[in-house]
DNA sequence: TCCCCGATTAACT
DNA sequence: GTTAATCGGGGAG
């Protein structure tokens, strides 16, 4: 018998962030082109956005961008930074809660060479080793922001093998400034397909150490 | 309307 | 380690 990915349940998103961000590693984003070509990849790193949290694109409210956020678990919410990057987020907590799962970096397994085309990559390892990397070799834009990942054809979550919970290691996130302290990143325990390494050996910047007010 | 800045990346020194 | 690229969001005026 051939291991067919079972998709996840909406109830599996509709718990809060902190809670989905971790239980998504160790299982799979597909993406099926256009052209019908089928890409897979692992989750080895996300981060959490909560509700009321300083540093997620909710905290002012509602608006145009983060609609998503406001609806239903389970859909993605991708949206586009610096002018060039697009991200994905997955989308959790009850509606009205405004929460989600920003994907920031998985292993790659089929469609690789789909994947270097887009990205101009000559490494596997540059795939889809930051969020903005990943969404550019998975094809995703704008145009997939609300896309549902429970239902959905052209772009979906699958149950995989996961992870066992002691390889998870936890930290700050990635280039936020707001609510810098909170370790609510998580990551495959030394997986070669992070963004960057985890643990402690992420060092606090000059400036902010600097600016940090110390009892 | 104006203006600053960002959940990043790649190409520098 | 540093910095340009590049543009929409959203707060300030």
């Amino acid at each position: 018998m051939i291991a067919v990915g079972r998709r996840f349940s909406r109830s599996f998103f509709g718990r809060s962030a902190l809670a989905v961000a971790p239980d998504l590693l160790g299982h799979d984003l597909v993406r099926v082109l256009p052209d019908g070509t089928q890409l897979r990849a692992r989750i080895v790193e996300t981060e959490a956005y909560e509700q009321h949290d300083p540093a997620s694109h909710a905290y002012r409210g509602r608006t145009r961008r983060n609609e998503v956020m406001f609806g239903p678990p389970g859909h993605l919410y991708v949206y586009l930074t610096y002018g060039m990057h697009h991200c994905m987020n997955v989308v959790t907590g009850e509606a009205g809660h405004a929460c989600a799962v920003l994907l920031r970096a998985a292993e790659p397994l089929e469609g690789l060479d789909q994947m270097a085309a887009r990205r101009g990559a000559d490494r596997d390892r540059d795939l889809c080793s930051g969020p903005a990397r990943w969404a550019q070799a998975f094809e995703v834009d704008r145009g997939f922001d609300g896309d549902d990942v429970v239902s959905g054809t052209r772009i979906w979550l699958e149950w995989a093998d996961g992870i066992r919970e002691d390889r998870i290691v936890a930290g700050p996130r990635i280039g936020v400034t707001q609510a810098a302290d909170r370790p609510w990143r998580f990551c495959v325990s030394g997986s070669p397909w992070l963004s960057r390494p985890a643990g402690s050996a992420i060092r606090r910047s000059r400036s902010a150490a600097a600016s940090r007010s110390s009892p």
